[in-house]
DNA sequence: ATTGCCTATGCAACTCGTTGCATAGCAGGA
DNA sequence: TCCTGCTATGCAACGAGTTGCATAGGCAAT
């Protein structure tokens, strides 16, 4: 389990509420790892309690008061035994290739415009990572070892959201021209 | 969810007990959706009690009865339903992007012997993805529907492979030129 | 005025998914 | 002979993850 990991890191980047960590998980963060606020709140409180974590009440004016996390020495040392730990293989739960084995027993014209749809939301992505690679790292060169880090972890995204575009395009063109040769 | 989709389609290619279905999850189907054999069990009497499949007890000698499942009108019917729903966006999982931005806050070296070996398993299984494509579809010029749908799903998983062999060997680089920066 | 959205946290109930264990006969190797 | 492993199914318990709802004040637009 990886959530309590998630959460260390991004609060050792920066502390925040719960609410903050959520929206966290919206966002940046959501490229390799999804969470709801339910859970965050839940395992916030468990690793409250283990130390891995310390909790400061914050009053704000206009809006409820906020709990600011921030990563405690416990937290410090589980993530460094953790990151010694071995690496569990990425679990894979690809719809979309369920569904266009299914076509094979349907009428494959029927999934194009969901790919497309599809493949719209990856480029949408892509245009994001593209976006947000220069806003954040506008210098290359200048790039201490957190950026070179998180970076490198953004260079995956980029490559993989390309890899996905032309692999759905490919998948388009099959579709299309069953669809031309069986005509349902 | 898509477990009993992709065990339905799964008995559609071919019908089978609930332990050889367990077995093609643990081959080709996990390419791109995992299940244990507790899951598979636990759907596949849903399913049944469902009339999306019909089952089948066959006797065999030396070794335990089976129950061998096919797909059934109901499940065909729920197939094309579900293929007309909008795709899910895939959820990901990636355990290795969580570390490498949390070794900013550790040793980035402690990580090196962990990313080579699970680049060692990635190139494995682009082997055993490459060594099937020429078992399976020896000749790509003469493929029916099925095999083309199931090709492109196999060109997206070789795809996959390829990018991330060549982005766990980015992620080497940065962790090996970190390291020498600054030695611990 | 009312509607709807945002911040901020949380309970309750549920489904999904994993882990450990059990049964039971057969095959193969040390 | 004993140990391991394969086929084949299943129970029980737990932990992970989702969904729906509740509270509660403030803000902005209609």
């Amino acid at each position: 389990m990886a959530l309590e990991h998630a959460i260390l890191v991004s609060l050792l980047e920066r502390p925040g509420s719960g609410y903050e960590l959520a929206r966290r998980f919206d966002r940046s963060i959501g490229r390799f790892w999804t969470a709801t606020h339910q859970q965050i709140y839940r395992v916030l409180r468990r690793m409250e309690a283990d130390g891995w974590i310390a909790a400061e009440e914050v009053a704000q004016d206009g809006r409820p008061d906020k709990k600011v996390y921030s990563a405690a020495g416990d937290g410090r040392a589980e993530l460094a035994r953790w990151l010694r730990e071995p690496v569990e293989p990425e679990t894979v739960r690809h719809e979309l290739a369920v569904k266009i084995r299914a076509a094979a027993f349907d009428d494959p014209a029927a999934l194009i415009s969901e790919v497309e749809r599809h493949r719209e939301g990856h480029a949408a992505l892509l245009a994001r990572y593209l976006h947000g690679e220069q806003r954040d790292f506008p210098d290359l060169d200048a790039l201490d070892a957190r950026q070179e880090l998180q970076h490198v972890v953004l260079r995956g995204g980029i490559e993989y959201e390309r890899m996905t575009l032309d692999w759905l395009d490919d998948v388009l063109a099959t579709l299309r021209r069953l669809a031309a040769d069986r005509p349902s």
